[in-house]
DNA sequence: GCCGGAAACT
DNA sequence: AGTTTCCGGC
């Protein structure tokens, strides 16, 4: 029996599905040319989802620092990961395994002397979720390095409305709150609306714009503000569903109303170093723990008071960076968007969201008793072998048992839980008082879909073309269109 | 508990 | 590639 996983559901409507406006991953972020099992989600993927349920706070949630989570319980986040990749064996020794993969790639690190506790490198997350993204033109690059105190170099223009219009065209309008766009009269719709730069006060810049950021250069010091830049945010509704590897209606695990207006949630929960820079009235609704929420759910984040405004520049970050060196490890904090973009540009960002192996079931594994010559014991056995909503969950070896099962958290409630109207983004914050560290969010993600490749572009437009190839290839059709 | 090598799996 | 599985070592 196959095992219907995340895979399976995603795979087929092919794009649209993963298109829904206000997806927190884009399909591109699934690789889908890497590989057949590309859009399996991936371990930190997992994590993330489940740090930004409440009900599973008690497993694992948000604590100390930026980016830190504790496993509070490790052998359900196991027993959970292994449901969710249909792996009735899973426990956290393997899945720490996995995480310790992590490391090297910088999306995860340790927090030494804390058990159970790891940290996410978001740049790094971002990154990895932001392949498109034209981060030499980015003025969210620029911001960056503003933030990071860098030096000015004189060559630097605005960022117009224009220029992020281009590089967003498809950002939403939020539906509550200060809009991002102030609409042309003439021109309704997307391409008719202007976006409201006082909505991104941390675009804006006068200080500094630099032709090759510092940050793109290497380390720099530790700086806590900083640390998340561009972080993931984890107050994101997730762009998962634990509980997929049962059938369950598509639309239950990526129906529009699953996800917020990623834009207006990701705004409105601007990074921490930016969110300071938010003026006054200029947090959306969903801040300040004003119950805005939609429908009734309350706000989840929490956006500190606006100090002011920085003027707008532009940097010309052509080359982006040089490559990021070494690990990083134990606490040593440093990276982020330096080292990012530096893997991002130079590497051509090496990491996938996807990961591989469609869903899968079926294989001719060999046991783990059979491959070893060593005859060790599953630890988990079968002895408490339950049966819950994995019905559709095989293992890969029809000889293993199925999962042990425990109560799955608000595993029914949480569609519920989650849904926002589209527009809306309230919903699916969380609530103030479970809110971690003000984590950086990354602005991009929701804008994330800049463009789902229309079905009539070109192959050549897919995911899988570089950058600049796209960046290229877009502008030739824009000729070629004009 | 945590680490990371090694090999296998998808 | 991203795990999964196992394991020896600290």
């Amino acid at each position: 029996m196959d095992c219907n996983c995340v895979s399976d559901l995603l795979l087929t409507p092919p794009v649209p599905t993963l298109w829904t406006p206000g997806i927190a991953f884009p399909d591109w972020a699934y690789k889908p040319e890497s590989s057949p099992g590309s859009r399996q989600i991936q371990l930190w993927h997992f994590i993330l989802e489940l740090l930004q349920k409440e009900e599973y706070q008690g497993v694992i949630a948000w604590q100390g620092d930026y980016g830190e989570f504790v496993i509070k319980d490790p052998d359900e986040v196991a027993r959970l990961w292994g449901i969710r990749k249909c792996k009735p064996h899973m426990n956290y020794d393997k899945l720490s395994r996995a995480l310790r993969y992590y490391y090297n790639k910088r999306i995860l690190h340790k927090t030494k002397g804390k058990r159970f506790t790891y940290k996410f490198n978001f740049s790094k997350v971002v990154l990895v979720n932001y392949p498109l993204l034209d981060m030499a033109s980015s003025p969210f690059l620029l911001a960056q390095n503003h933030f990071n105190g860098g030096t000015a170099t004189p060559d630097c223009s605005p960022v117009t409305p224009e220029a992020l219009q281009s590089l967003f065209p498809r950002l939403p309008e939020s539906g509550r709150g200060p809009s991002l766009f102030e609409r042309s009269a003439g021109a309704p719709g997307p391409d008719g609306d202007k976006l409201r730069l006082d909505t991104f006060p941390f675009l804006s810049s006068g200080a500094p714009c630099y032709s090759k950021p510092p940050s793109l250069l290497g380390p720099y010091p530790r700086n806590p503000a900083f640390d998340y830049p561009w972080g993931f945010n984890p107050y994101l509704p997730g762009a998962f569903s634990l509980n997929n590897c049962p059938k369950l209606p598509p639309g239950s695990l990526y129906s529009s109303s699953f996800y917020p207006n990623p834009l207006q949630s990701s705004l409105s929960q601007l990074p921490h170093p930016f969110s300071s820079l938010l003026p006054p009235g200029d947090t959306t609704g969903a801040e300040r723990g004003q119950t805005g929420g939609t429908n009734g759910q309350p706000p989840r984040l929490c956006i500190p008071p606006y100090p002011g405004s920085v003027p707008l520049g532009r940097t010309e970050l052509g080359n982006g960076g040089t490559g990021v060196g070494d690990r990083e490890r134990g606490e040593t904090n440093t990276s982020i968007i330096g080292g990012g973009l530096g893997l991002g540009l130079g590497l051509g960002l090496g990491l996938g969201l996807g990961g591989l192996g469609v869903g899968n079931g079926g294989g001719g594994r060999q046991s783990p008793s059979e491959r070893r010559k060593g005859v060790k014991q599953d630890p988990e056995s079968d002895s408490e072998l339950e049966i819950t909503d994995l019905s559709d969950c095989s293992s890969e070896n029809e000889n293993e048992p199925d999962f042990p099962l425990r109560k799955e958290p608000g595993v029914g409630g949480r569609s519920h839980l989650l849904e926002a109207k589209s527009g809306g983004l309230g919903g699916v914050l969380p609530p103030l008082s479970s809110l971690p560290p003000p984590v950086s969010p990354h602005p991009l993600k929701s804008l994330g879909p800049l463009t789902p490749p229309p079905s009539s572009l070109p192959p050549s437009l897919s995911p899988s073309l570089s950058i600049v190839d796209r960046q290229r290839e877009t502008e030739t059709l824009k000729l070629a269109h004009s």
